[in-house]
DNA sequence: TCAAATTAGTTTAACTTTCAACTAACGCGG
DNA sequence: CCGCGTTAGTTGAAAGTTAAACTAATTTGA
């Protein structure tokens, strides 16, 4: 099929998306490096503490944190060696293992959030109107649906 | 001071649009992988492909593909091993380079073009209104004016 | 005119991520 | 109850990225 390339106007859109995201990724790893943070370890942290009994099955953390399990995986080796983390034996699957956030772990997430949440607002959230905020939800979200979608047919062939 | 949370509207925006944002950067990128390109080296050869003779100095190269020097440095030697660029010593300043695209990366480019564009319409573009478009344009390039401002005001300390 | 500061680009080493292979345990069908 | 496909998680090696040190050339300014 001929190529349809992009009118001006969804050019525009897409180089605006594109670029200003890689910027505000960018600073918002900057804002967190000085917690010795990274946006996707804030990320595993963030999502032990507010777990039952601040532990969750690997698997799970992994698909949560939208990260691979080998890398999950390595990244808790890391954690576990500063002390934000530990490992601990699954009884009900001796296959399986909890990531368990030690109290030092919490400590850290603790302090680190405020400024986390602040850089999101600086960053990003507070140059938007509420109807920017609710125009992004609708348009993410239907982005993200399809994508799903796609994921789905395509793991079909 | 006291922390200032998100709200459940502002939450929700910050939410869809890191969520979908990962998981369509990692889509665009698997369907530009079946060209052995990343989205990061497909736009150091598309930027090379529009300059004047498809070449340019290493420096302005680094800063419009938004990478250090070093990575671009890196990459450029694995695109010369492949065999998409090359490197020409600069007869106006002996210290800088040129990084040129041979023409082996043109027709590697102009192959997998079409390819990109239609992965960008399939995953994004296709799924917004003209309206959406025009909002997405307006608020990212807010974002990214905020950005450059704050960092004009934080390299001045 | 020349020493000091800056800039261009590369390199090395440390660190992170990915990919594929691997171990061990689970659970289903017969 | 057992063999076989699947699942949980880890590992090691390869590839990619970052950060800092380094070389060499250029610019600045006294």
């Amino acid at each position: 099929m001929a190529t349809k390339w992009l009118n001006p106007r969804e050019m525009k859109a897409w180089r605006s998306y594109i670029i200003a995201s890689r910027r505000l990724l960018d600073a918002l790893d900057l804002d967190l490096s000085g917690h010795d943070l990274s946006m996707a370890d804030y990320e595993v942290l963030a999502l032990l503490s507010e777990a039952p009994d601040r532990r969750m099955r690997m698997t799970e953390l992994a698909d949560l944190a939208m990260v691979s399990k080998s890398r999950l995986s390595h990244r808790m080796k890391v954690m576990e060696k500063i002390g934000w983390v530990k490992r601990q034996a699954c009884d009900s699957d001796k296959r399986g293992s909890w990531a368990v956030m030690t109290d030092k772990g919490w400590k850290a997430i603790v302090k680190a959030a405020p400024d986390h949440v602040a850089s999101v607002r600086n960053r990003l959230i507070d140059h938007l109107t509420a109807k920017d905020q609710e125009d992004i939800s609708k348009i993410f979200e239907r982005i993200q649906s399809n994508l799903r979608n796609q994921y789905r047919s395509e793991e079909s062939n």
